[in-house]
DNA sequence: AAGTCTCATCGCCATAAGACGATAAGTTCA
DNA sequence: TGAACTTATCGTCTTATGGCGATGAGACTT
């Protein structure tokens, strides 16, 4: 097996989480465990897609999966991974806010001049 | 200007975090700013190549950039970064620790059959 | 002004990633 | 057993990404 690197394991899960599809995915799993033929209608993707997407997010550790029956259930394998996702918000949350202050600093500026 | 989602502000900052030379710029930089002419040695990778994984992390306003002279100087814009980083490494750490309890079940499991 | 230094950008290539339809494999139902 | 259902996987296409060398554009130096 491959030596594996922290920063090859923190690329992982990144990246795992770095897709659109996967990001909503996770939203739309935060209610509670899903089957497939749940997922699928709530997303305009083909089937075989949103498979490969729960995969991905599988192979990262981030979901877990069941099989029962005829049916495959995903679901959410550790919540910390939603402080995660508010953690990139609350960082672009305060690069806009740093944006805002800079343009205040700017008018203020402008309006001395003015 | 597009309008533009919270799952893709989300994944902006995500992709840029997902990639092992940019992890390792942010580490480099994490004790200060750096001109480019000092990254550059401290990475196996051409010049052009540092550019763009700097461009990269400057776009998703993780980085801050300053020009003086003739040197480009960045910055991390927001320690908080680190914090995101570190809470991948929890939830990376938390599924090895769950899988390492799975292990010591399965373990019991069979010393009881053995 | 010419040369040097620093860094971004361009053009190109190879590989990875995302999308889809088709197919396969397993499960349940009739 | 055969049909229907559910989901994973395969093959293929298109686009995105990361890598490099070459070039371009400012900014100092002499």
């Amino acid at each position: 097996m491959a030596q594996k690197s922290v920063t090859d394991l923190r690329v992982k899960i990144l990246s795992a989480l770095s897709d659109p599809t996967r990001l909503e995915l996770l939203e739309y799993l935060s209610a509670g465990e899903r089957c497939v033929c749940e997922i699928l209608p709530a997303f305009q993707r083909s089937q075989s897609t949103i498979s490969k997407h729960l995969n991905i997010l599988h192979e990262a550790d981030i979901l877990e999966r069941e099989i029962d029956g005829k049916r495959t259930v995903y679901r959410i394998r550790d919540a910390q991974v939603f402080d995660l996702i508010r953690m990139v918000d609350c960082l672009a949350y305060r690069q806009i806010s740093q944006l805002a202050e800079a343009g205040k600093v700017l008018e203020r500026s402008l309006n001395k001049r003015g």
